[in-house]
DNA sequence: AACTAATTTTAGTCATACCAAACTGGATAT
DNA sequence: ATATCCAGTTTGGTATGACTAAAATTAGTT
């Protein structure tokens, strides 16, 4: 089942490029490179650690492509302490082409939903003051933004963005992130309508309702209702592009 | 905030490796390039796109970085069309790294509970016949491994398995192997007993139970409760770790 | 047909060289 | 003193050739 990983953790790199790229990683994860710093110009690798510099420059070139560093051409390339968000990045294009098979979108879109559902019920059952000031906070923005386009998606997303972040798990607000990067282009392509932007509001308004009322089947039931009438919006998108 | 991807999507590439591994990207992608495939030797590689070896072989190990070949050192590159798996493998040193961190995986085994709470409610409302029948098998299985270790892990993991399935969404087995590969290195190290293993099918039964019944809120409950119930299993290791 | 030895091919590595872009420090202008 | 500009230096991207050890292939043998 994991052979791929087993084989990448174990086995001995045989390649001296692997070693020296473990080597920097260690260094960056534990904080020995600081996020920001420069790595050293590739020659001075080369005397420090006495390999050539086509090994270096394979080096480097996986801790870029690990999102380790940010290596733009002709710079020197800046360590990136890696965290959630990079490490969702790191897959980013290989991931969208393999939603635009088949129904990859909707299946992606349905998991949303299984996080949504789950968060709106455990905010119906265990949300905190402030945590509700804060989506109250959001849905005024939201309300106030129906008229204009940008700002309506902006404050739509926040409004959603509370949700997972009201989970306190940090890692709940890296995968919203990754569902808003990996969404959006099936959504910026609908055109924005007031009307819309209306009924939306109000959906997220019975979800706010639901969750301050502490009633954890009708959050679900608005949650799952606002994301249908949301993933209608996409599909008459991707079955009018064919 | 999505900077980075936004870079990485429109700038073109000013790196000659950039261009050959997009080049080789949708060759992979697009089936030109077949699974299992091998890559054309380096030099062939050179004379057919009229760049150095230097370039070569930059572009391949961008391949093999985002897992769309797969290089064992001194082997020709075997091309991987990539799935969702493979993404998730692709990631999978970091993340490792970053759930050693803080509660990093105290966070990761909460959003499981959130998964699994859901599949758990979302079966007990609809799961067919056939499902429930594969839910049985593997509790059965379960059953009979009670006194062999190794078995019943398997088992546990596979009647988790077929829960993750039964939403059927592809996704969701992809989901469902992190889990186990991310939370595994935690789990092995505690000593398996026979009544640990007797407890945790039974909470496995309550789960079945639950579902049978088509009662969403005692599925939830079971669930949660054997997760509860694993989590501490796992943080006495990791505490007595420290 | 199966096994083994010799040969060829190839990935990994090193060294060197060159160019163009980025960087540096000092001179000049404001 | 600060900003601007220019020349020299450094550095990343690329190309080329060479060498080694391992893999792939072929030839030869049983």
């Amino acid at each position: 089942m994991s052979d791929i990983l087993i084989k990448g953790d174990n086995s001995q790199s045989y390649r001296a490029a692997d070693e020296l790229f473990l080597e920097f990683e260690r260094m960056i994860v534990s904080g020995e490179l600081c996020d920001g710093e420069a790595l050293p110009p590739e020659r001075e690798i080369v005397e420090t650690f006495g390999v050539s510099r086509t090994v270096v420059r394979e080096a480097i070139l996986a801790l870029s492509n690990k999102g380790l560093v940010e290596a733009k051409p002709r710079f020197r390339p800046v360590v990136r302490k890696p965290n959630f968000d990079t490490a969702i990045d790191t897959v980013g294009n290989v991931v969208s082409r393999l939603l635009e098979e088949g129904d990859g979108v909707k299946n992606l879109f349905d998991t949303r939903i299984m996080v949504e559902v789950y968060l709106a019920r455990q905010a119906a059952v265990d949300a905190k003051r402030d945590d509700m000031q804060s989506l109250k906070d959001a849905l005024e923005e939201n309300e106030a933004a129906i008229n204009n386009m940008d700002l309506f998606f902006q404050t739509d997303v926040k409004f959603h963005r509370v949700l997972y972040a009201m989970s306190g798990n940090p890692l709940l607000p890296s995968i919203h992130r990754a569902y808003i990067t990996w969404l959006k282009p099936n959504w910026v392509k609908m055109p924005t309508l007031p009307a819309r932007n209306q009924l939306n509001f109000e959906s997220h308004t019975a979800i706010y309702n639901a969750i301050l009322m502490r009633d954890p089947d009708k959050a679900e039931a608005a949650t799952r209702k606002h994301l249908a009438d949301a993933w209608d919006q996409i599909n008459n998108i991707l079955s009018a592009a064919k």
